[in-house]
Parts: C-alpha cells; sequence; structure tokens
DNA sequence: ATATTACTTCGATAGTTATCGAATTGTAAT
DNA sequence: ATTACAATTCGATAACTATCGAAGTAATAT
C-alpha cells in the first residue's frame, strides 16, 4: 500500500472548500447519470464561495490526486470522479469484520 | 452533513507519517482483539520515523479529529479507533450504486 | 472584429503545519 | 531517593497552502 499517495488523497479532501467541491462534482454526476455522467464546473463554481482562481487550484489539487479527471469540452471543463480512486480510499478505511 | 469537521477528519489523515501512525493503530487493536482491544503507543513509536514530540502532535490531530480516543494507563498511553467515524467517512465517500 | 464567457496563470500574502531539541511531568522500578 | 521510561510542552524554524486581484488565454456568440 502507498501510503504517501493515499495521504496526498486525504490531503485533496482536507480543505473544507475543496471538500464540497468534490462533493458537488458526485452529486452533479450522479445527478446526469441518464445523460453525461460528467459535472460541468461552471454550472456549480457560483454555489462555492470562492473566486475562480481558487476554484482552478482546487480542481488541480483533486487532479493531481487521482480523485478526478477533468477534460476541456469547448468553452467548458468537465469532471467526472475516479471511482476507482475511491474504491481505494474505501479500502483503506475497512475495519475488520467484528461480531 | 458537517463538512468542516469532516474535513478535518481528511486533514488528520493527510499527512504521510500521520496516516501510518493511524495505521498502526488499527492494526495493533485488531491484533488485540481477542484481548485487549487496545493499542499501545510504546508499541508502535519506534517503528516510526518520528520523534515523541512529533508522535504526541500527530495523536492530538487524530484525537481532536476523533478518530482515535486515547487514554494514560499508568505509565503507558492505549488508543483505539473511533469505528464511529471511520463509518461516517465510509458513508460519506459512497458512490451512488450504478448497474 | 469585438465582446462575452470560462477558465488559467502569476505573484503576493497571511496563515498553517511538521518537525526538532531541550526541558518538564508523571509513573514505575531499583 | 534515584534512576529510568513514556509522553508532553515549549519555542523555533522551514516549508507549505488558501486565497485573492490582475492579467492572460481560449472558445463562443454577436
Amino acid at each position: 500500500m502507498d501510503t504517501p499517495k493515499m495521504a496526498k488523497v486525504f490531503k485533496a479532501l482536507s480543505n473544507p472548500n475543496r471538500l464540497e467541491l468534490y462533493l458537488k462534482i458526485v452529486e452533479n454526476q450522479e445527478a446526469s447519470y441518464e445523460t453525461s455522467g460528467e459535472c460541468l464546473i461552471s454550472d456549480i463554481a457560483t454555489s462555492l464561495n470562492i473566486g475562480p482562481p481558487t476554484i482552478s487550484h482546487h480542481l488541480k489539487e483533486l487532479s493531481n490526486a487521482e480523485l478526478i479527471f477533468t477534460e476541456r469540452k469547448g468553452k467548458y471543463l468537465v469532471a467526472r470522479v475516479n471511482e476507482e480512486m475511491i474504491d481505494r480510499v474505501n479500502e483503506l478505511l475497512k475495519l475488520q469484520q467484528r461480531k
């Protein structure tokens, strides 16, 4: 198990605004599951109380930790969660089954 | 859902040495499930490459995030994981079941 | 061509943090 | 009483981070 890499994932979720950003991406992605399965950043940007430069910075952190993938679609940026990484986190935090 | 509180939990796990400390506590606790179900800090302290002051600091962070409980037992300090908090984290990170 | 929208990059700043050595406290052993 | 062990507190420092405003790029719309 790669502790530094996992620590980086946790760090990416360790800022309240960034965590909220991540959760909104999840939410948005799930809401659009039947259609795109993606999240348009501009759709959620205004609901966060931080400016564009900071959002950009936070997206890079999430991306860097491999929690999300981003892709440019014309004018817009779309994001989707890296489900494999979330599985890994859940695996790491799972406690041994007792009783 | 309390985003700042959860962010604090992730922050507590965001430092490689602290994450390792946490994981060792889990491991030690599970290994002793039939007996004490607790982890003696002095047992794991030497296996980390950081000094006592730093360990103390990290324990406080984990404790503060309510990831662990600590208790003094005579000369020693024992720790156990707050399973309820881990459940909460797993719940937060769970993705909607698809397919 | 110009304007608008969406996002990024840069540079700065205030605040936070990991880590240590030294000194201290608390407990147990001799 | 003294020694030894386990952990904490204190003070310092170097490194990191969140955030912003201003300026820039890139795509679309007019």
